[in-house]
DNA sequence: TAGATTGTTAATCGATTAACAATC
DNA sequence: TAGATTGTTAATCGATTAACAATC
């Protein structure tokens, strides 16, 4: 029987079991085991059953999980059995490469529309996407019934832009600028943060200065 | 007196410390407090002022923190006191809207070379830098005593350029591939995956799949 | 001193791990 | 049945919050 709600941190471990499921299937494998799993993805066995088990049993004892069965049971749990209509705020470098990254399509995230103010940008093709001005964003976002965005724009405009989406109905917003954003309630923000990472990572890096495996010059 | 070690997701917060004093001092903020980080940040003040105790004590009693000490002290703690020598391996889109982004320069980080083993990109220019051939990589980071990397290339060449780097030396790997590393230990890997952050957020907007605020057509 | 806010301790809450009965 | 691995419970571990003495 399905467990109490699930914590989040949890669901954000769901992805990552997918990931690993969809590359199972492209080594042809039709069975795998949370031992297995745990191994390749650096996660414990008991963890990876306990996860699974706030949404239910999908595995047979004895047997581990078949890997289809298990793959679509999470496609359905994360609520990926649709396509997501997203829009893509911010026509910049990086704005390019997320319109250009098929992984999102592949995965079912579907960018269907590119915004920036700049008018240098606006009208130019992004990912094979016209570029509108960013005044079009909540008629754009109400036609298509958009409930998940991309904001790669500068910080300067970031938190205008994330009052806009709320309020155009967007409640899932995954946000490229380095700053917190304030959003109402039953609005979901991600952050992507690389200069954050980068610190994080200098924390640990950053007792060797000049020691290492360098015997000098 | 400093506490014992620091969890890493302890650690993990102190970037946004940085970025929100860095925020306060373009303010002309003179001094803050943990109530006021907190409000701006999303975080409890006593989770704060927990953090922060693990390093030290920095603030003075009944008059919040110096904006400008605090900062110097957690750049000092993170080793962003000297400029992180960074190559970034992978010249496609996303490595071009990497090596373009002035951010990781702004906070220490800086790009010194920039990889792809595609005959077509070697020798192009991306974000100021010449595009050399993946087979120098090794060259690259003894010469210049690099530490930390960016991994930007597909996912089939992730793992090998992985172990090439850590071979060569680098303990920070900052992986823009969706794929588990597996690194040797002592080696730090931070992930960026788009796709599971999206994942993630649809599990939550994914309830609402024609209800939400629509009349109808 | 009165007021304010830190730094720290103790209490609470939550997540992970270990162990094992269930069961195929 | 014997063997294997799940799903679940209980124990452990760790992180967050609440409370307050310290102190400027």
């Amino acid at each position: 029987m399905t467990k109490r709600k699930a914590p989040d941190i949890v669901v954000g471990r769901l992805p990552l079991y997918l990931r690993m499921l969809n590359q199972l299937i492209e080594e042809d494998r039709s069975t795998t085991n949370s031992q297995e799993l745990g191994d390749r993805l650096g996660i414990s066995a008991a963890q990876i059953r306990k996860d699974l088990s706030y949404f239910g049993g999908f595995g047979k004892y004895g047997a581990g999980y078949d890997v289809i069965y298990l793959r679509d049971q999470l496609r359905r749990i994360l609520h990926l059995e649709k396509i997501w209509r997203v829009v893509l705020v911010g026509a910049g470098d990086l704005g390019h490469a997320l319109a250009n990254y098929h992984g999102f399509s592949k995965n079912g995230f579907e960018i269907v529309a590119v915004f920036d103010s700049d008018e240098q940008k606006v009208g130019t093709m992004v990912g094979g996407l016209l570029v509108q001005d960013v005044s079009r964003l909540e008629e754009v976002i109400s036609e298509n019934h958009v409930k998940i965005a991309i904001i790669a724009v500068p910080v300067s405009a970031a938190q205008a832009v994330a009052d806009r989406l709320a309020a155009a109905g967007v409640s899932g917003i995954l946000n490229y600028a380095p700053i917190t954003l304030k959003v109402p309630p039953g609005v979901k923000v991600q952050y992507i943060d690389p200069v954050a990472r980068l610190q994080h990572m200098a924390f640990y890096v950053g007792g060797e200065l000049n020691k290492s495996s360098d015997p000098g010059e």
